[in-house]
DNA sequence: CATCAGGGCCCTG
DNA sequence: CAGGGCCCTGAT
């Protein structure tokens, strides 16, 4: 699908932004058939929004302190004023663009240990690339396996049931909508070695075409009610419900399970061991940054995974198994 | 060659 | 509320 119709605004994040760190994420896993592209400077990524599919250019045109962004919507037919408008709400939501971490901020300078890390990406947000569906689907795929397993599942998923997006003369790959999976049997699915899978995303989509869930509506609600609603759809038990709670709904109070794979990680992370007590580390971390324990972590887990782009960190490739 | 666990969840007893 | 089973794949 060719998107040539174009709209552009500039937009103001609230100071402190930074540009790369919000809009590239390091730790997430890079399938073949590319869902965003990233390079200093300059992002892109198909962004559904309703029915709808669009090219998405965002510009750095600012400084951390100064921050401005340029953005470009693309489509394949024209824009409604009413149209950007949501849109411009949408990217500012999903990037948190007007959110205030002074508070946070305030935390991370008062921590000896990593606020050289915290001031590195100072103004990095928590973005929510994609819709809730979109995510789930990634997150079901993340599900009880390995990542390179992971990548496999969501490049066959998306060749069989993608859209192949091209603007700005790049090539990109969007998500199905839930729709299009309605008439599509489990048999089908499970010839893409998705396993048993195969019935959490077709019950999935199903949840979403019948209306269960609202992605906007859960915007509303607080974590406890939002987590519940979550929990409800098949396929999604607590790890992938706190997942989502952090990525799609910016809660950062969501450091409260740590997965044994997790707890690797931020041993070596947090304290240069190879085994903390998972309560310890939920401890340590909760009492320093409370309600902003999962950002907290965020930063700092980025950071490893943004240093490894150019240095070789051993134990980091033998705990991600790819 | 066989066995096993993996970036969880559902279901049963 | 504990524990078995699940798809498939690479590691051992």
């Amino acid at each position: 699908m060719k998107l040539s119709h174009k709209r552009n605004f500039n937009i103001a994040p609230k100071a402190p932004f930074h540009f790369d760190g919000t809009f590239h994420k390091p730790s997430h896993f890079p399938n073949k058939l590319k869902l965003d592209d990233w390079e200093p400077g300059k992002y892109w990524q198909g962004l559904r929004f309703g029915k709808r599919l669009y090219g998405l250019k965002i510009e750095n045109a600012g400084t951390v302190a100064k921050p401005k962004l340029k953005v470009l919507f693309y489509s394949n037919r024209d824009f409604t004023d009413k149209e950007v408008e949501q849109l411009k709400n949408e990217i500012a939501w999903r990037f948190e663009l007007y959110a205030d971490l002074k508070e946070f901020n305030g935390l991370a300078r008062k921590d000896r240990r990593f606020y050289p890390i915290f001031k590195k990406w100072l103004g990095m947000r928590n973005a929510s690339q994609y819709t809730l569906y979109e995510l789930l689907i990634i997150a079901i795929v993340l599900q009880n396996t390995t990542v390179r397993r992971s990548q496999q599942m969501l490049d066959a998923l998306l060749g069989k049931f993608g859209t192949k997006i091209e603007f700005d003369k790049k090539k990109l790959w969007a998500i199905w909508l839930p729709e299009d999976l309605e008439e599509v049997s489990e048999q089908k699915l499970r010839d893409l070695k998705v396993g048993y899978r195969a019935k959490f995303i077709r019950r999935l989509s199903h949840d979403f075409t019948s209306r269960r869930v609202d992605e906007y509506k859960l915007r509303q609600l607080d974590k406890e009610s939002t987590k519940e609603a979550l929990m409800k759809l098949y396929g999604v038990g607590p790890e992938t419900a706190r997942i989502l709670l952090f990525e799609a709904y910016h809660h950062y109070d969501t450091f409260e399970h740590i997965a044994p794979w997790q707890q690797k990680i931020y041993s070596r992370l947090f304290y240069g061991k190879k085994s903390v007590p998972a309560k310890k580390i939920r401890d340590d971390i909760l009492k320093r940054y409370g309600k902003y324990s999962m950002l907290a972590v965020h930063y700092i887990w980025e950071d490893v995974f943004w240093r490894r782009k150019n240095e070789k960190i051993p134990w980091l490739e033998k705990e991600i198994r790819l």
